[in-house]
DNA sequence: CGCTGACCCTGACGGC
DNA sequence: TGCCGTCAGGGTCAGC
């Protein structure tokens, strides 16, 4: 269930399969998704190329001469392309396209989403006019982007300033930086030794050095290892994630921790479980 | 601004 | 085997 590793692996996956190739044909389940299904734009779409493929915050932007489709894959959605024209929808199959490449080799992408919190937007080249396209598909993706260059200790340290919400909330909020969901703030925060409950605006500059670093660490090393699964999140190519084996102490509530051998605790903050060490972690 | 709870859904899992 | 409660990694919104 994606995070910022997931959306980003599959974002390259498609990228590789897809760029250049022309859309053919797109189904529907016709159940209702999170936003209703832009329908009339991706008509339009028929026959045009598909320019490219990317990520941000954790939308993957498939990007048309006219704008972008912007996919978002919620608790429990998955892209997958497979060679050849559309076999028969599978339950919780949403969205299928079928993709032609310029010597009529044809691809789909099957989007699957059991619990349908994901969603397909429609973003008009035109009525971006420049707009960041985060900003425009909502507060929640309009925050940095943790890979990003200008992502650091020193930016994390200035805009906490006077903050009083505890820092792993605060990590999650993606008005501030997207991307960070509940496994990777709880892991970073692990490896950067910060208590989860600590309030952002009293944490110091050399900490927030080193959680920027561990942050970004953890977020490529995810993505490396083909994103994370605790459940059932698989590629656009069918194979699982592995990165939940890695996990320190997600998960782990009551192990011991890799670090000191004292029991993993488990909280919940924001109503989201959190998984810490008390012994390691001020 | 910040925090809380409710809500959108289905599936997996543990206990009985 | 089956029923039931609980939980799940995301995000938005209303209300205080």
């Amino acid at each position: 269930m994606p995070e910022l590793p997931e959306v980003e692996v599959t974002a390259r996956a498609l990228q590789q399969a897809i760029t250049g190739w022309s859309l053919r044909s797109v189904w529907v389940s016709g159940k209702k998704l999170r936003h209703p299904f832009p329908r009339g734009a991706i008509d339009q779409l028929r026959g045009v190329p598909l320019m490219g493929i990317g990520r941000r915050a954790k939308y993957v932007l498939m990007e048309f001469p006219s704008g972008y489709l912007a996919v978002h894959l919620g608790m429990s959605g998955s892209m997958l392309c497979a060679h050849g024209k559309a076999p028969p929808a599978k339950l919780h199959d949403h969205v299928v396209m079928e993709f032609e490449s310029p010597s009529s080799e044809v691809r789909t992408m099957i989007y699957h989403d059991p619990r349908r919190f994901g969603s397909f937007q429609w973003c008009d080249r035109q009525a971006l006019h420049g707009t960041e396209i985060g900003a425009v598909l909502g507060a929640g993706a309009a925050g940095i982007e943790p890979l990003g260059q200008s992502f650091n200790g020193a930016w994390l340290f200035e805009h906490s300033r006077g903050r009083r919400t505890p820092i792993k909330q605060w990590l999650m909020d993606g008005s501030v930086v997207v991307g960070v969901g509940n496994i990777y703030a709880c892991e970073a925060l692990f490896d950067a030794g910060i208590h989860p409950s600590r309030k952002a605006g009293s944490i110091s500059r050399p900490r927030y050095e080193r959680l920027a670093v561990d942050i970004k660490k953890i977020l490529l090393q995810a993505i490396e290892g083909g994103g994370s699964t605790i459940q059932n999140f698989q590629g656009p190519d069918g194979t699982a994630g592995r990165y939940g084996q890695l996990h320190r102490v997600y998960g782990r509530s009551g192990q011991p921790c890799p670090r000191c051998g004292r029991a993993i605790r488990r909280s919940i903050m924001g109503q989201r479980s959190t998984f810490f060490c008390h012994g390691c972690q001020r």
